[in-house]
RNA sequence: GCCGGGAUGGCGGAAUCGGUAGACGCAGCGGAUUCAAAAUCCGCCGCUGGUAACAGUGUGGGGGUUCGAGUCCCCCUCCCGGCACCA
């Protein structure tokens, strides 16, 4: 055995019989029970980063242990290779996508193969091959047919300058990226996904995800948003029509507060009203400005003007000015609402500003007034809990919105109508269902379950993604590509300008014949959304080759019994994913409902940021590896001068933070990085980098290979201990057998059920520190030695395979070692936990005042007496009774004097 | 703005079901080894007071429940993720 440890040496012999032996070809017809381990596929953008490096080992260190567990495991990678870098390459560059999109999966590949997953690339896989999004292609154009997918106008930020629509992400304070000019909104036609059709299933469905963390489950169905209401009318006469103005509320017990109802800026009555009106045209024209992105329109300034229209309440027959405001969202509800300033935060401010009336239908402080609530129920609903009452108070107490004594300036539904007629006394529920029932009775409203989910527009005016399989033709209108004509390819040899979708200007792409009558007819040049192509590779996993999108060995690996990935994704992929599986199961392709069992969300990596700020206000970025820290001052490496140290953030390109994990592994190894990323954080919690914490990781890994150096050394290998083995083991060796057997039940337990592997290296890390201490070379305790290496070995195989397994064979020579299966997890001897005496802690009024021992099978009486008669109790007793005893057995006793 | 999450020593983090706060690692300090250094090994290490034993105090801030709260409840502050065309 060598007796330095050479990381390079021993990764490169491992990872090299792994690949002759395609040790982790997963097998499609296996007996054993299967573990389908993915982690979310990387979008090759050039290098691999350490976001990568982490969750790639997080689904390593799972994949492994299953396959120590006795899974028939499979662990597939591919690439997520559509999208709009590749076209921003191109446009600074001036090469084709494609070219820039397979030289860094070349790349990237490389990478992931020095890192030592245990990969089954013989299912690999990349989006923007042919033979891949065909099938996207043809589940398509079933969907267009069955009316799943539709065409409707939807509106885009539309950059005037560069004639282009911009993604999100390209506008930048309301302006093109590019061009500076500022965005607009423009309606143009795309093809949807009626995703709301299975809005239901999709918010029901989470309840059948026990292995998903509750935050994301919450956050979809928050995003789903499911609210029940009622859909009102207010009616109006405008230029001698009849007509009704809708709106939905989940508020209908305010109805007589309503002072105003608010349209948006894109209402068909707005833009009536607009016709006669040029301060208003003006004022919608100004509402059109800026980019359609939620947050910035949840954001910005509350502004409206009135339409000079009004319309009829429903119920008392008033007459309600109706307003324009840039609030409304015409994409949700009725694109209107009813305004009710008294009880709603935003109606409220908007009433202060344009000086509407207020007028307060629920009263609030009735309630916490007369607690009685709280016992009868009064207020005509449930009767309240104390949780409730306390919020309440608390929210009167504190809300900072009120201008008089009565407004909350928060939406709450705990209170009882009043100056509201015939329902002055109802609560919440009594309120919306008698005026509810009033509306229907006069054919102004029904109860309505609305949804915040809205159909998924797939439409894209990019090059570099998958071509929507549809031809316009003049007489037969929008056709589907058949079949037999699929795939749509995407031309590969073009290099966009950043004007436009370069598609249009390709006529051998454009120009085609009508599938239908065979007249000449246009090709749709859209392509589509990026995240169709990721919401259903899992499932091609499968069946990389099949001459369908999925054939039978979908079922069988199906569903993902661990997916990993970023919380980032917490809403929109898995969502679309979840959405896709049920299209799929509805296309007779999947028998499973739903397509991940376990989901685990992992935090970001973050570095420190380090810059200097130019005189114009322009920063440089520093990356950490060429800054110096000494005495709190950072120096830049090369020139030697002061830079400023920023926040710690993400690692990203722009901030210049991002660390190099191919430097790492050329200094230390592949299992330093993945023991370094492994140990500095939970896997959902955010990684801070550490060049020092590396340094730590390293150590461990050479004190590691130096005690099993030093264990064979002497006098070569023994046969580890075994329960029941001969030999008299001292205390101290007893000792350490007990910690074995309880890190091993430990480890065990934070890999699979907690997903914690930060513990579980330090539960090892304590192990080897004790083993270190353990004096003796007699052969029992040399047996104890080789029992304990050989468990610590296999413990961090997941995490470390390639020392593990160098290990494993030096230990045992005469072993065959085959990689990733001859490693079996140890098991735990029960007899080796036996204790016969445990230490409990002595607190005094819920403070620790000492420790007693007592035998572990020690009865509650038999402790209360030990307790009462040690010195330290004795002392804080001063000879009276105590008042209370509480006794925790395994724990501690608490005497309350 | 809305939805979700987070905050514990000098630093990363541990404390799994309300029961010893600070495991493990990093940094630091002291020592051994060395001609010297690196590497390695041993010891100390929340804060305040005390030679010490020990006492007090301490998990972002304020309040509450409990024999007992980092953990549960209410309010607040700051930071992070998502908000439908970044992936």
């Amino acid at each position: 055995m060598q007796e330095k440890y050479l990381p390079s040496e021993i990764e490169r012999a491992a990872q090299a019989q792994w690949a002759a032996s395609q040790a982790y070809r997963a097998s499609d017809a296996s007996d054993r029970p299967k573990y389908y381990c993915l982690s979310m596929f990387p979008y090759p953008s050039g290098k691999l980063h350490m976001g990568h490096v982490r969750n790639y080992t997080i689904g390593d260190v799972l994949a492994r242990y299953h396959a120590m567990r006795g899974y028939n495991v499979m662990q597939p990678m591919g690439w997520d290779a559509f999208g709009l870098p590749a076209e921003n390459a191109a446009i600074a560059n001036n090469v084709p996508p494609a070219a820039w999109t397979y030289a860094n999966i070349d790349h990237m590949r490389t990478q992931l193969q020095a890192l030592g997953f245990a990969i089954d690339w013989s299912r690999e896989l990349a989006t923007c091959k042919p033979d891949y999004y065909r099938w996207e292609q043809w589940l398509f154009t079933r969907l267009f047919e069955k009316g799943v997918i539709y065409k409707k106008m939807a509106t885009v930020n539309w950059d005037p300058v560069d004639a282009t629509v911009l993604a999100n992400e390209q506008v930048i304070d309301g302006r093109g990226w590019r061009s500076g000019a500022r965005v607009e909104k423009r309606d143009i036609p795309m093809y949807f996904f009626r995703i709301t059709q299975y809005a239901d299933e999709l918010l029901s469905g989470l309840d059948n995800l026990p292995g998903w963390p509750e935050r994301v489950k919450t956050m979809q169905a928050n995003w789903i948003g499911k609210s029940v209401g009622v859909r009102l009318a207010f009616p109006y006469e405008l230029d001698g029509h009849k007509d009704t103005l809708w709106v939905f509320t989940t508020r209908a017990d305010t109805l007589m507060g309503v002072t105003f109802v608010a349209v948006a800026a894109e209402h068909p009555l707005a833009t009536r009203a607009a016709e006669t009106n040029p301060a208003l045209a003006a004022f919608i024209a100004e509402c059109k400005q800026g980019s359609v992105a939620e947050a910035d329109m949840a954001t910005m300034e509350k502004k409206g003007m009135d339409t000079g229209l009004k319309v009829t309440h429903p119920l008392t027959g008033e007459s309600i000015p109706v307003w324009v405001g840039n609030y409304v969202l015409m994409s949700y509800g009725e694109g209107a609402v009813m305004a009710v300033p008294a009880h709603d935060e935003r109606d409220f401010g908007f009433a202060q500003k344009y000086g509407l009336p207020i007028k307060q239908v629920i009263d609030h402080v009735a309630i916490v007034d007369a607690r009685k609530a709280l016992a009868t129920g009064k207020n005509g609903d449930q009767p309240l809990t104390s949780q409730d009452i306390e919020k309440l108070e608390n929210f009167l107490r504190t809300n900072k919105y009120s201008t008089d004594r009565w407004h909350d300036g928060y939406d709450t539904k705990l209170g009882i109508c009043i100056n509201s007629g015939k329902y002055d006394g109802l609560g919440y529920e009594a309120a919306v269902d008698a005026i509810a029932a009033d509306l229907a009775a006069k054919a102004l409203g029904e109860k309505k379950t609305q949804f915040r989910l809205r159909d998924w527009g797939i439409s894209r005016q990019r090059y570099w993604g998958c071509p929507i399989p549809i031809v316009h033709c003049d007489t037969c209108g929008d056709v589907p590509v058949p079949e037999n004509q699929l795939p749509v390819i995407l031309p590969e040899d073009v290099v966009p300008d950043g004007s436009g979708n370069p598609l249009n200007k390709r006529a051998d792409f454009v120009n085609c014949a009508c599938p239908k009558c065979g007249q000449p007819a246009r090709r749709e040049t859209d392509t589509m959304d990026t995240f169709v192509e990721s919401s259903w590779y899992y499932a091609r996993y499968a069946c990389p080759d099949a001459d369908a999108m999925l054939d039978t060995r979908a079922n069988r690996w199906l569903p993902v019994d661990q997916y990993i990935g970023g919380i980032e994704h917490a809403i929109l992929h898995l969502l679309y994913a979840r959405f896709f599986h049920k299209l799929m199961r509805d296309e007779g392709l999947v028998s499973s409902d739903e397509p991940f069992q376990h989901l685990l969300t992992q935090g970001m990596v973050i570095a420190d940021t380090y810059y200097r700020e130019a005189a114009d206000g322009k920063k440089t970025w520093f990356n950490p590896a060429d800054v110096e820290l000494r005495d709190g001052v950072a120096t830049c490496k090369t020139d030697g001068q002061p830079v400023t140290v920023g926040g710690t953030e993400k690692m990203s390109k722009s901030k210049n933070n991002g660390v190099d994990p191919q430097a790492l592994i050329d200094q230390y190894g592949a299992d330093t990085a993945r023991l370094f990323t492994m140990f500095a954080a939970p896997p959902e919690q955010s990684l801070e980098w550490s060049d020092a914490g590396v340094e730590g990781a390293h150590r461990f890994l050479k004190r590691l290979w130096k005690a099993a150096f030093d264990h064979l050394q002497e006098r070569g290998s023994v046969t580890a201990y075994m329960s029941g083995d001969s030999g008299n083991l001292s205390d101290e060796t007893k000792a350490l057998r007990r910690q074995l057997h309880q890190t091993i039940q430990k480890v065990g337990d934070d890999i699979e059920r907690r997903k914690q592997f930060n513990t579980a290296i330090a539960a090892n890390m304590e192990l080897i520190n004790a083993l270190a201490k353990l004096e003796g070379d007699d052969a029992a305790t040399r047996s104890v030695r080789q029992e304990v290496l050989e468990a610590v070995t296999a413990m961090l195989a997941p995490i470390v395979p390639h020392i593990s397994e160098a290990l494993h064979v030096e230990l045992k020579p005469g072993a065959e070692l085959k990689p990733g299966t001859a490693m079996t997890w140890p098991a735990v001897d029960e007899t080796a936990l036996v204790q016969d005496e445990i230490e409990l802690m002595l607190q005094v009024n819920g403070k620790l005042r000492g420790q007693i021992r007592v035998s572990a099978t020690a009865d509650k009486v038999a402790i209360e007496a030990a307790a009462l008669a040690s010195e330290s109790a004795q002392k804080y007793l001063e000879g009276q009774p105590p008042k209370k005893v509480v006794v925790v057995p395994g724990r501690l006793v608490n005497i309350v004097v």
